[in-house]
DNA sequence: AGTGGTTATGCACAGGTGTGCATAGATTGC
DNA sequence: GCAATCTATGCACACCTGTGCATAACCACT
């Protein structure tokens, strides 16, 4: 019967490919491709014919044939280590608006779990991504190696590898750590105590290198210690450690939520309160630490900036095939609340 | 000079194609195609010969011309509104990594404002994406009618809309409503009010919904309500209408951020003691709910299971060209904590 | 009218892959 | 030993677009 005609006819899905256009248009297919695309040596009166058809017909252009000839996809890669840090998930935010506007698209990858590296880093390269722009924590050198051979532009945010020639935009978390040192000391604290994040992480590691430089120049060299993993849970042993009889007076941890779990923990189990009985200082400024409950003393890292920065130099080092890599430092300002007292100017 | 011979060999980017695998395998590129592909004409002493040139020249198969001939690009548009509301944050991690497992990579929007759809749409078609998640506030029918037109399935997550025949997984928001009432009313509250979150979402029209028709079944219908925008700022107003003179028993906010919100009025503001003067309930708990500054009874999404059951749709939405739209409702818990008094059992 | 120059448009190829169809070679059965 | 069957592999096309090169049409000028 007919039916079998039709159902061979059908094509494999309705999207309207290009000639379709150009035969509405009487025209070719090149024309209709050089209207779209702007062409100035279409004439406005073909370009409006095109147009119109175009719009008729619903046409978007396929961008998988066109990456597949353009050998550009528009398609940036993002791996970020987990979402439910606050920080990243803001950073994302604005990352991916910012690319959009500048006519890219991101492909996600959520990776929590180095080893969950291997199978990612081929999948990214097999999408022919233009760039890869790394938020994690732990840096692999598996991603610089992949986008090394394959020739893309690699941005880390808020890291950075002595890895080939990989670009990097972060805060300049050394200055961050000087900050709090600084600010702690004039507030009037003698004796110092630290929550470092993930050890493996060059963030942790340059807050300390900053604390310690500062204290070190007021010839401070003891500093009470402990790892919270930069987490709310991973803090409450830390906690312990730091509060534990012989505590300091003032106590730097290298993000907001472990502040706030060292905060709830100094309060209820030790009734301390604070500033008067103990200093407490975040880094992030998350939303969590403008709480009225927590009020905490933080570190901005102007995450605004920290994205917009990533995304002009992927842009740049997209636009111009073998540009030098980049390294920018974003400044951190000090944003004091009321987990410390405020130095007296 | 022979630099001009060196240049114009130079292929356009140093990505390895499925013929040099063949040449250094004394093979043609379809038996390639085949042996990497599994196909079982494949001998195995060939595949193993080809396996090893492949590994041997870093061989990964490019996925925009496979996608060019298959029509299918193993890329799921995702669509979302914010990333600052951690349950949507979390929702992405989730998904974005049960997408993965199933071989699927996320291509990711966000879209706060709902004119941005009509941008995001197109593009969003234009990469020819496998199917659609969309996990935004208010839905517009633009991504409901591009889907339809050009074949795609789409999925609303925790929305629904009566458009054309889209799947939706959402949380089965009006008994989470009723949960709330029937666990306030048995805890001994007798006069109700209700901080709504955005009046254009249907989850906050159907918590509402739930928690009415259950206070309409104890004869209670005098519920004083406010707007609060699913977000603390936005509900600062809103608290104070609802804290002002006469106010009720037992409040139920739409989400957790809101909640909170209503707590620090509440005892700053007012000097109310939580739950022993004023019982307060969230939604959707969110690790804010946790912290002990809140310990904020709630109502608990199942944020994980949504995830699976949205992931497990798409994908047999993508298997089976045709298959009927779905509707899963996913069940949500009650979450008792200290803002609230126990119900006597 | 013939020539040179400009303008508008079309042809055909390339980009890398998967796969239907065909074929060459090997194997079996009598 | 020959036909029939099966196995292993290759050819060539399709997917859809952008673009270099060529061409056709047109115009102006001598």
């Amino acid at each position: 019967m007919e039916q079998i005609a039709l159902t061979k006819k059908k094509p494999p899905f309705n999207r309207v490919r290009s000639y379709e256009v150009a035969s509405l248009a009487n025209i070719s297919r090149s024309t209709v491709s050089r209207a779209l695309s702007g062409d100035p040596r279409i004439p406005a009166a073909t370009r409006e014919r095109v147009l119109k058809a175009a719009a008729q017909l619903g046409y978007t252009p396929n961008l998988i044939a066109r990456s597949l000839k353009n050998q550009k996809t528009a398609i940036v890669g993002l791996v970020i280590s987990e979402l439910e840090n606050p920080f990243y998930a803001l950073l994302l935010d604005i990352v991916n608006r910012r690319l959009e506007d500048n006519g890219l698209a991101s492909l996600l990858f959520v990776c929590p779990d180095i080893e969950r590296f291997d199978d990612i880093v081929p999948r990214l390269m097999s999408y022919q991504v233009d760039a890869v722009i790394a938020a994690t924590g732990p840096l692999s050198s598996t991603i610089a190696d992949s986008c090394k051979a394959a020739a893309k532009p690699l941005v880390y945010v808020n890291r950075y590898g002595q890895h080939s020639g990989a670009s990097a935009v972060t805060g300049d978390n050394v200055h961050g750590g000087e900050i709090v040192a600084a600010h702690l000391i004039a507030s009037g604290a003698r004796t110092f105590g630290l929550m470092a994040g993930l050890e493996s992480t060059s963030t942790s590691r340059d807050r300390e290198i900053g604390l310690r430089r500062v204290l070190a120049e007021h010839g401070i060299v003891d500093v009470r210690r402990a790892t919270g993993y930069y987490s709310y849970d991973g803090a409450v042993a830390a906690a312990h450690h730091l509060l534990s009889p012989g505590r300091p007076d003032a106590i730097f941890c290298a993000n907001d939520a472990m502040a706030c779990c060292l905060m709830d923990v100094a309060r209820a189990e030790y009734g301390l309160r604070i500033p008067q009985d103990l200093s407490i200082i975040g880094y992030d400024n998350t939303p969590i630490a403008a709480l009225p409950a927590y009020e905490l003393s933080t570190v901005d890292q102007d995450i605004e900036k920290m994205a917009a920065t990533t995304v002009d130099t992927v842009v740049s080092l997209i636009d111009e095939a073998d540009a030098p890599a980049q390294h920018h430092l974003i400044q951190p300002r000090l944003v004091v609340r009321k987990t410390t007292r405020p130095s007296p100017t």
